[in-house]
DNA sequence: TGCATATATATGTTTTTCCATATATATTGT
DNA sequence: ACAATATATATGGAAAAACATATATATGCA
């Protein structure tokens, strides 16, 4: 992974606020970041398919559910951006967090998760 | 500082490796980026203008030298992320290390830093 | 004047977005 | 089991927007 490259995985809103809210997740699918980003499903698709080509998320799927999360072959450093980002600006993704907490229909694996207190 | 605006400004080559440049020397003027980047300097000048306009970069005049600097009043975790870019990946700006070390007619207050080993 | 730096305009390129549609899985009714 | 339908995700192609670059020119200092 080349610093450039994950820079500029990181340099686009919707794609910044997916990897964030996935790392407070461990992991979402593509309908609740659709749900939590308040965008299209193609749009929030395209850009989880970039990330997922760069290294940056890796996919499993369950169900009709396609789960993505953090690649942990993420090398230390790129790990180390992703998660002082996170936890020195919960302001940016704070409302993303409400409506996904929000959400209705949720697939139930992750209705737990994020019940907690963060 | 807003998180997304930092990525950005880190989210092209050429102001990626002038921000690692001058966080590893100090500070650095526009015609020794010109020189360690191998790029023209319009565009050098244009990228370091829209550093100093986000807060990432501050400047100071020296006679006819304008020398950019980390601006110290960024937040913790932007001087963290491009700290641990730097030491975790020092092949990235190797190249331009070596132009700068062997540029011809340097302004005389940075020659001495850069003959030190990183 | 000469050197270092900054900016304006025009142009080219990449990125993002949207819409429509395709694929894949799941469910329901027969 | 099979067909019909619904839901989740992905993708092709066109349009729009953002971004970067080159050239030319301007400013500011010695």
């Amino acid at each position: 992974m080349e610093p450039l490259s994950l820079f500029k995985c990181l340099a686009e809103e919707t794609r910044l606020k997916a990897i964030l809210l996935i790392h407070a997740q461990g992991e979402l699918c593509v309908c609740e970041l659709t749900a939590a980003l308040n965008t299209s499903q193609p749009k929030v698709s395209r850009h989880l398919a970039q990330l997922r080509d760069c290294g940056v998320l890796t996919t499993r799927r369950e169900g009709q559910w396609m789960y993505y999360a953090i690649n942990n072959a993420l090398p230390g450093w790129a790990r180390t951006i992703i998660a002082t980002t996170a936890t020195d600006n919960m302001a940016f993704t704070y409302n993303c967090c409400e409506r996904l907490t929000k959400m209705g229909d949720r697939p139930q694996r992750s209705r737990d998760l994020c019940a907690e207190p963060a």
